[in-house]
Order: C-alpha cells, then sequence, then structure tokens
DNA sequence: GGATCTATGACAGTTGGGTGACAAATCCGC
DNA sequence: GCGGATTTGTCACCCAACTGTCATAGATCC
C-alpha cells in the first residue's frame, strides 16, 4: 500500500487529509510538527510526504531541506499561503508541487500519481497505485477496479448489480427510494420499481451470508434500500 | 542551452511567455496549434513542452497525449481554466504539472528546475540501476525496455499490443472502458471499440497460459479490462 | 383478515464479448 | 523503389451471460 506522511499543524484540516487519503486507499499517517514528521519519516519511510509551511517550531521550508538531505522522497506543499515568494522558496528548498489550500482531494492524487510517474525509475520499483475500497464488515467493495469481495474471496457480480451496489454504498447508511435507485442506476425516469426489488434480491444472494435475513442490504418497508455495515 | 516549446494560440500570451523565458536564459520557441507544436517537438525536441489547453483544431488534451505516446520530455500546462475536473483529466493525459494563468515566471521556471529533477534522476542516474519492471506473477513488463517475458522467456509483441499491455500495467487493478483504452493508446475520441476486443485477444493467445480463461488480463463484462496480478 | 408491500423463480429477448477471416496499411531487407 | 512478411483495422457470426417482465408466494401492517 502507498504510505503519505501528512505534516499539518491545524488539527482539522489534518485529520481532513488523512481521511480523504484513506478514502482514496492510502496508508495515510499525520504529524503535527515538522520534528515529530521527521522522525516518523526516518522510522517508517512513507512514499510521499505532504508538508504545510507554517509550523510551529522547524518551519516547512527548513523541514523540505532535512527531509531532502537523506531522503528522495515526493514532497508535495500543501500551504494557505499563495504567493510567489513562497512557492519558489519551497520548490527551490526541494519541494516537488505546491498546492494552495483549500486542495480537492482529486487534483491532490492526481498530482501523485503524476509525481509516481516520475519518481519510479529512482528507487525501487514502482509503488503500484493503490485502488480505493468501500469496507462494510466483511464485505469490500472496489469501484475501480470494479470489484466486490465478501471475506477477501471475489464475488462475481454483474455490471447493473455492480452499479447498484456502488450507489447504496456512496450513501451508506441513508436510505434511497426506488424512485432514486431507478433514476441513478438506470437512468430512467418512470419505470417499474419492481425492476429494483429484482436486482436487490439476485444481488442479496451473492452478498449475503443468509439472503433470507440480509444484514448488509436491508429493506425499510415503504421507503426503499439501505447498505449499512 | 535548454530549449522550452510553447503551444499556446493566443499570440499576446504566447509571445509574452516566451519573451519572460528568454530573458530568465532559456531558449524558448512557439506553435500557435497542437499540431504545430507537434511537428516542432519531432523535428526538434525541446526539454519542455508548455501547453495551452484551449487551442483550435486538436485540444491540448490530446495533444498531451501525442506528445506522451513517443516522448517522456516533462510537459506543462498553462492554462486560465481552474478547475478540478481539468486538473486531473490533464495530469492523467500525461501532463506533469498544471498553471492557471496569469502565470509568474518566477514560479514557472520553480517549477521547471523541480521537473528537471525528477526527469534527471530518471534518465542520468547510474547506469547499473535496473530498468523499472512491472510484474504481474509470471508476467514480466519493461516499459523502458519495450519488453515482455512470460515465465523468464521473452514474448514477440507487436507496438500496439504493447501499448495496450503498458496502459493497462500502468493502472494495474482497475477497469480501464474500452473508451479509456481507446483514448490512451490509439488517440481516437470516437472509434469503434470493437477494436479493443480485438487486440486484447491477440494479446491474450500471447501472454496468457490458457486465453480461453485469462488469469491477468480479465474481461469486465459491460465495464472493460482490466490487468490484476 | 384484508390490503399493501416485498421476495423470488421462470422465461424469452437482448446485449456484449470472443474469434476467425480478410483486406488495407506498414515495415523491412534488398 | 520492390515484393514479401507482418501488423492493423473491420466485419460477421456465434454463444454465453444478462436484463426486464410477469406470476406467484410470502411478509407486514392495520
Amino acid at each position: 500500500m502507498t504510505a503519505v506522511l501528512v505534516i499539518e499543524d491545524d488539527d482539522r484540516i489534518r485529520l481532513a487529509l488523512l481521511l480523504a487519503l484513506q478514502d482514496e486507499g492510502y496508508d495515510a499517517v499525520g504529524a503535527a510538527t515538522a520534528e515529530e514528521g521527521l522522525r516518523a519519516q526516518r522510522r517508517d519511510p512513507a512514499d510521499y510526504v505532504l508538508v504545510d509551511l507554517m509550523l510551529p517550531g522547524l518551519d516547512g521550508f527548513e523541514c523540505i531541506r532535512q527531509l531532502r538531505r537523506d531522503d528522495d522522497v515526493p514532497i508535495v506543499v500543501v500551504s494557505a499561503r499563495d504567493d510567489t515568494h513562497d512557492i519558489v522558496a519551497a520548490l527551490e528548498a526541494g519541494a516537488d508541487d505546491y498546492l494552495v489550500k483549500p486542495v480537492a482531494i482529486k487534483e491532490l492524487t492526481a498530482r501523485l500519481r503524476a509525481l509516481r510517474r516520475r519518481a519510479r525509475a529512482v528507487v525501487g520499483g514502482p509503488a503500484a497505485e493503490p485502488v480505493p475500497v468501500l469496507a462494510f464488515g466483511e464485505l469490500e467493495i472496489s469501484p475501480d477496479a470494479g470489484e466486490v469481495r465478501r471475506g477477501g474471496r471475489p464475488v462475481a457480480v454483474t455490471r447493473t448489480e455492480f452499479r447498484l451496489l456502488c450507489e447504496l454504498a456512496e450513501h451508506a447508511g441513508r436510505v434511497l427510494s426506488r424512485q432514486q435507485l431507478l433514476q441513478r442506476v438506470w437512468g430512467y425516469d418512470i419505470g417499474d420499481e419492481r425492476l429494483v426489488d429484482v436486482h436487490v434480491g439476485r444481488l442479496r444472494q451473492k452478498i449475503e451470508p443468509d439472503p433470507a435475513t440480509p444484514r448488509h442490504l436491508v429493506t425499510l418497508r415503504g421507503m426503499g434500500y439501505k447498505l449499512q455495515r
């Protein structure tokens, strides 16, 4: 799994970044200060480092220089300061990229992938790009891989079933009416709502240990269906 | 001297970029269309390419893909559009960085220098450094060496098959739709998706022990193809 | 107990993908 | 340039898998 170290003193931002990266399939760990980050990277090197510029104690620029001193890890600055001087200084210090907060997670991961292409030949083999996975107990759904697993074992589902499952997983814990599901999975404006029942039934046969008493894909009578942990 | 190719249709902006780059000591040349830029790069390869996204005729995304097809030159997008979708799409297409107009020339050159560090690390590394190899069970692919092996034995694949395989390998574990593959391997915007089937079939004959029941290059009905371990 | 909502099995029409044949395009040694 | 070999793209056919419909049975609510 691809590991990312996030050095950021603001607890809220650090946590948000960590969660978002984990959602995208990265193994993300945080550090609140430059010193802590440097220690973490020496002890257990991540594949990428994200670093804020304004840190208490050792600042971001110094942190980048120290990281660079003994590590070729790709470094991305994530800073609130949108100033050419800072950007140039950070890149000169050894950073590979510079993003201004607030960052879109999709852009961040796209930039990490772009960096990976470049960094690939340097160290060992290519750290394979992680595939995001949504987990529901022993049930794992990976939209990017087009794969569903139960207890680690792949389950063969059809395209419609997969879309349906992804739609439910994306709104996990919330009820989706048959109308909404028809709309989102089939693109129908109107149509036979029973169709959803049939596909939910087929899906249950495949992903529920006991399809008769569903644990994850549950019916809410009169309302619709819901996927829960 | 370091050469930069600037592909940008707006005369004023192109000229301003060229002058600014020349002031900074670069040997900068311009192209007003993607076609012109591609020709120029083939004829006389620059060390960096800057490209706008909104170009008449062939657009920037397509331009990037075509550049990437046979060139590892660092590509920086310089666009007026500040939209996550565009940024992600450009980076996915093969760009290394994305700047939003108006760009500060100091930032631009700092980013070019940062890219050069990475680009040099790739080519100029110690000669003994092993060529990166992507492995899928007994299947080995070296994108740089243009080689495919099965159980250590070289397998003869054609250029198209090789590109297709590399594209799949680069996104190992993820489904790629026929559209995406057409787009990335052939550069088609639209086209017959069955073409992909045929080449996948031919590839399977060569790399799968039992082509009838593929283990690595698998079909996901209704979704596309995926390369897995 | 009746009304309403949901589950499920069967079935036929449709779709999607594999494959072999073939012609055009490209490559390559000469 | 030239002719043969290789590669590439198009097409048509076939089969397996999937989808949507329906009828029936079961569950739940009042």
